[in-house]
DNA sequence: AGCACGCCGACT
DNA sequence: GTCGGCGTGCTC
């Protein structure tokens, strides 16, 4: 019957175009039985099996009825969703992805989708911890599997093909996961906890005078109870959160009386999220109104989008800018439209959720990394289902499923963790923003007290429109920043290790005041290298080319690039003399130093080795808050939005890597990162001070950044990337040749560079061995092109790089070597 | 990217 | 005689 029915009307068969999540530049063509034909869509998973036994879960791309020529289409096994997971514009905004960062479909598809939806064979798969379901109701299959997962505690799905011995399991494991049977499992990772604090309030039923003499005097014979209760009404009159720590503090008692009266009723506990991590100290209650100035930019920010598809919101660091946020997601919801509000990851923190949570309340959706892998599926159901109104989150969440899209902000927009770098596809978070937003006609709003070049250049070209916020919110002052000259202190005999005098003395004045201190060494471990004293000969890595750096920690020297690790070593193997010297200092070195200018203060340290484990960044963040030490040593963790009250100093230890850092951004990123640590001194009421150690205290970034002079800084930069032909002028795009043998890899780059001068010119740099020109074994060639804007067409030149890579890799020669293209590198 | 197929060196 | 080295080419 399948056969004739190939020639009735309505039966014709169906071929679907599938991607694959793998790195593949084909896309390929599978037949859909017919008794599928009216469940494949675009945009629905199917299953398929691909080369001799691999199955996977692809992406329909396009429906037809043409057979591919030239080869039979192997069937489709299964249709796995009842409705598409993507709409049609995921999938235009995957391609014009996969289009314009030189990409494979099948690398965007595995970026964008949750694990949990790109079940493939060796995917694996725990049993659910949930007692309430009855494994009786399975079918006999399911059972089979639940039992199977009993003994073995995790299946892969090919092991679950073999055991039922049958290739289509994906509808099967798809009804045990949906009816909650079911994990994809994965390392657990700790769900994303925000610190809840306990406060104290009188219950509803004494809040009136009358209850409150009645209660007052029902405790007569409680003298302890009385004098706690009353001053909880005292605090309550400064206070709106009391803590069993203030009353037992202001009625001298001890816990156990608070622990009564909590126990008698009289004392209800609320809890509440308390966070000190986000962007700006400002209270957002439920309903907060705005000042002058917000009005004013809120007035600007609508008139621009009247023109302007894209607005640049440069406002200085506690400007209220969240507020704003609020007032225009409110107002893009009010006419029934969706809103995305992208952070950093590291700013995605409890505060600001909160925050929106308080306004947004369940249509609130948030999407970030610290979800396991099932919550991020949740989320992205939800967001198909059109169930939130606002989603916040990181990088990743530009792919998922909006509809209606009416506003999308991204904040911190010059953030460079916005650009994704490995694994491919290397994008641009903000920049696919904004062409998502083009897909949907909604609206982007840039935010940023210190805007990337590029986006205020476009700002003032008249491209994007530009509201500015020069003013703090309230009272609040900007810091005191000093630069310290360290040659000259160390001429004066005034350095103490890598402490200049002015620095310590801040550090011992500030520790007097009980203020807290933070200091900022971009650098972790203890010595980024060792050297022989005699022949200079430097400890490498054996895989990567660069130095070793010892951490005091493991007792080892460590690579950063591939985490390759060794014991110190005391005698040269260059030659064989024992003088063997550290040279440069990092975090633990920091911390070590102090520990003995200042034994004693207490001191921490937040770095990527400290704030490991699952707890280890929180832990760390929330005792420093409580004050449990006095000085926190980091890394550039320290800077994005951790905001402490009790913080007055802060003090980078040396600015010189930063600014010297050999990078075309150099100069902008090291004023947006020593601009923001310096947000982070004092905070309403008191000005805070920031120090600043350095060899070139004349150095105009630094006197840009001590005069808070962003115009400044971006005019400089401006003409300097125009002379040296960098963007916002030209368009960069890299591409790195790799391989494991030295001469190979040159040689095959060469050979690249002359196919993509035959099309390209001398828009083709090099190649050149990057700063660290091997990695994990691999050496590296760098080829730089630099496209000048508006002159030529990007897409032209994307379709000749395209075919360069084509004819290299048709050369025998080139076979084994490995591409990867940066597109707007950052 | 995987993974199988395939053609040359050291082992039971 | 086989086991296994990683070069080469394919996956609808």
């Amino acid at each position: 019957m399948v056969a004739s029915s190939l020639f009735s009307a309505g039966q014709e068969t169906y071929f679907v175009e599938v991607i694959l999540p793998l790195y593949i530049a084909k896309t390929y063509t599978y037949r859909v039985p017919v008794e599928w034909n009216d469940h494949v869509a675009v945009g629905k998973r199917v299953i398929v099996q691909f080369g001799r036994n691999k199955i996977y879960a692809a992406v329909v791309h396009k429906v037809s009825h043409e057979a591919p020529l030239g080869y039979e289409a192997k069937y489709i096994l299964n249709v796995i969703d009842d409705q598409p997971i993507l709409d049609p514009t995921q999938l235009t905004l995957w391609e014009w992805m996969a289009d314009y960062y030189l990409c494979y479909l099948g690398e965007i598809m595995q970026a964008a989708l949750p694990a949990a939806m790109k079940m493939a064979s060796e995917t694996k798969i725990v049993a659910a911890e949930n007692e309430d379901l009855d494994r009786s109701l399975l079918t006999d299959k399911g059972y089979m599997i639940m039992e199977a997962l009993d003994v073995a505690g995790e299946l892969t799905i090919n092991d679950v093909v073999k055991l039922l011995g049958q290739k289509t399991v994906f509808p099967l494991l798809k009804t045990l996961f949906d009816e909650g049977y079911l994990l994809i499992s994965e390392e657990i990772k700790d769900r994303y906890k925000p610190k809840v604090k306990t406060f104290l309030s009188l219950d509803s039923q004494f809040s009136d005078a009358e209850g409150k003499r009645i209660l007052l005097d029902s405790l007569n014979k409680a003298p302890k109870q009385q004098d706690a209760v009353l001053a909880l009404l005292q605090l309550q009159k400064t206070k709106e959160d009391i803590t069993r720590q203030d009353i037992m503090e202001a009625a001298g008692i001890s816990a156990g009386v608070v622990a009564s009266l909590i126990e008698k009723g009289v004392f209800v506990l609320q809890e509440k999220i308390v966070s000190r991590l986000g962007g700006e100290d400002l209270e957002i209650t439920a309903d907060f109104t705005l000042n002058e100035r917000q009005e004013a930019a809120l007035a600007s920010i609508e008139a621009d989008f009247q023109a302007k598809d894209v607005v640049l919101l440069h406002g200085v660091t506690a400007s209220g800018k969240t507020q704003l946020y609020i007032r225009l997601i409110e107002s893009a919801i009010a006419s029934g439209k969706k809103v995305l509000y992208l952070l950093p990851e590291i700013a995605l923190t409890a505060q600001i959720t909160e925050r929106l949570r308080l306004h947004f309340g369940d249509k609130l959706g948030v999407y970030h990394s610290k979800f396991n892998d099932n919550e991020r599926a949740e989320v992205w159901r939800k967001v198909l289902n059109g169930e939130y109104e606002v989603v916040i989150g990181a990088r990743s969440s530009v792919f998922l499923p909006f509809q209606e899209l009416g506003l999308i902000i991204v904040d911190e927009e010059h953030e460079s963790s916005y650009k994704q770098y490995e694994p491919a596809p290397r994008y641009h978070a903000r920049d696919t923003a904004i062409y998502l937003a083009g897909i949907h006609k909604a609206k982007v709003l840039l935010g940023s007290a210190t805007p990337s070049i590029e986006s205020y250049y476009n700002a003032k070209a008249g491209k994007y429109g530009l509201v500015e916020m020069k003013e703090r919110y309230g009272a609040s002052q900007l810091p005191i920043i000093e630069l310290v000259d360290v040659a000259e202190a160390g001429r004066k005999g005034q350095m103490f290790n890598y402490f200049s005098g002015t620095l310590l003395q801040g550090i011992t004045d500030a520790l007097g005041r009980k203020e807290q201190v933070i200091l900022f060494q971009n650098r972790r471990g203890h010595t980024p290298f060792v050297q022989c004293n005699t022949c200079g000969w430097v400890a490498k890595c054996v895989n990567c080319d660069v130095s070793l750096t010892y951490h005091k920690s493991t007792n080892h020297l460590h690579c950063h690039y591939c985490g390759h690790h060794e014991p110190p070593i005391q005698i040269c193997p260059g030659c064989g003399m024992a003088h063997i010297e550290s040279k440069g200092f990092g975090t633990e070195r920091i911390e070590e130093e102090l520990e003995l200018l200042l034994p004693e203060a207490r001191i921490g340290r937040l770095d990527m080795d400290s704030a490991k484990g699952k707890h280890g960044f929180d832990k760390i963040i929330t005792s420093f808050d409580d004050h449990e030490f006095d000085i926190l040593i980091g890394t550039q963790m320290v800077a994005k939005g951790l905001d402490f009250g009790r913080v007055s100093l802060i003090g980078i230890i040396s600015a010189d890597a930063m600014i010297n850092f050999p990078d075309f951004r150099a100069y902008e990123r090291a004023f947006s990162l020593f601009s923001q640590v310096a947000g982070r001194a004092g905070r309403r009421d008191q000005q805070g001070k920031v120090i600043i150690q350095t060899h070139t205290p004349n150095h105009r970034v630094l006197e840009q950044v001590l005069h808070n002079d962003y115009e400044g800084m971006f005019m400089t930069e401006v003409k300097e990337r125009k002379n040296y032909q960098y963007p916002p002028f030209y368009r960069i795009i890299k591409l790195d040749v790799k391989h494991t043998d030295l001469q190979l890899t040159h040689d095959a780059a060469v050979r690249l560079a002359s196919l993509l001068r035959g099309s390209l010119g001398a828009r083709v740099l090099g190649p050149e061995p990057p700063l660290i020109s091997r990695v994990r074994n691999y050496f590296i060639q760098t080829i730089t092109l630099k496209i000048e804007r508006g002159q030529v067409s990007i897409v032209k030149v994307k379709e000749l790089i395209r075919q360069a890579i084509t004819h290299f890799e048709i050369d025998k020669q080139n076979r084994s070597v490995r591409i990867s293209i940066d597109v707007d590198p950052y």
